[in-house]
DNA sequence: CGACATATTGAGATCCATCAACCAATGTGG
DNA sequence: CCACATTGGTTGATGGATCTCAATATGTCG
């Protein structure tokens, strides 16, 4: 999987100066504090942020508890998909665990320039397999894996999430209680 | 969401014909009987298949029990898409539980096709968010629903899943026993 | 009919959530 | 600088949800 952000990588390199002059014209360095909203509930998610160093948090509200989806660090890319896709309002939130610096890519504009640069959607498309991939494997791993092996796989795949990021918002990540993961990791 | 695949629909009506043809070139229709694999384990899933007419369930085996991941109906593209998308051997099979009319599309040939007919690209960036919203919606199903929501919401959503597909197949797709299943049924 | 797949039901075990008490670290106002 | 509140994490007791194993239907097809 990281071979195919290689290969992102390595097509974005290989972009055309005009595709890249485009792409660089849309996106505006930005900075938020621990605790900012990079997206609030129901907003549209009109931005995407490519993080360029920080903590990033996504999680929406079930029953009352915050329920973290998402634990972005550098160069990952901060978006609500659904919100941002379908241009709706969002149920995820996006929120800075630490001080952030992104870069934000208006949504408009990218559809704009995707039109004039169409490598841009070439682009796209690769960006959103790489998610999607990610989203089938996280899948998975709820679909099929206890508790404890879905905390000792994190450790094994994100061994700086723990050092990072809260518990709370781990247990939350792994869809179990803290107390559970609390427990998983005093037996380990 | 649906929204969405009327919006796809749309985009295809409004192709060009030069790209509808150029679709319609490596296109194949095929048909498999009940019980035939239209993807093995391991092998690298090199076709997309559209479904013009029975059911198909994608699987694969975890710990001696067969998961079934997803239900594939009319209208539905049938691949395993980690193994499509960077061709490697396949966890997920692809079998067809009554006799399946499918319209078949190579890989390599589409990926051709793509750089000849720019907005084919754009399709199948379509195609592949609409997929990975349909994700998202079921991660967040898997991370916060209890088995007996998850069934409620099933027969809501489709309903026509318990009529076409084995209760047994409906559990592992669920994420549940059989057993248990049938105890939530019950109790309705 | 017999054989095989599919579904139901019961009993017991296991996993995990909840509630509550407690502890440690950190920050804040006086 | 102390008293106290707040946040984050641990630990114990208990209950509920779900799994597993086993027995028993029910249905289907040659």
């Amino acid at each position: 999987m990281s071979n195919y952000l290689d290969k992102i990588d390595a097509y974005i390199q290989r972009l055309d100066t005009e595709s890249l002059v485009a792409l660089a014209r849309i996106s505006t360095k930005k900075t938020f504090r621990k605790g900012d909203f990079l997206l609030r509930q129901n907003q549209n998610c009109s931005k995407s942020y490519l993080i360029e160093n920080g903590v990033v948090r996504k999680f929406y509200w079930n029953d009352g508890k915050e329920i973290t989806t998402e634990l972005l660090f550098e160069n990952d890319i901060a978006i609500s998909f659904q919100s941002y896709t379908l241009q709706q309002p969002c149920r995820e939130m996006l929120q800075a665990l630490t001080d952030v610096n992104v870069s934000a890519t208006d949504y408009e504009a990218f559809q704009k320039a995707k039109k004039n640069y169409p490598k841009l959607v070439v682009l796209d498309l690769m960006m959103t397999e790489y998610y999607t991939i990610w989203l089938e494997e996280r899948l998975f791993q709820f679909h099929t894996l206890s508790a404890t092996d879905r905390y000792l796989m994190l450790i094994k795949e994100h061994p700086h999430f723990i050092q990072h990021v809260s518990l709370t918002h781990i247990a939350s990540y792994l869809g179990i209680s803290l107390e559970t993961l609390s427990r998983i990791r005093a037996k380990i």
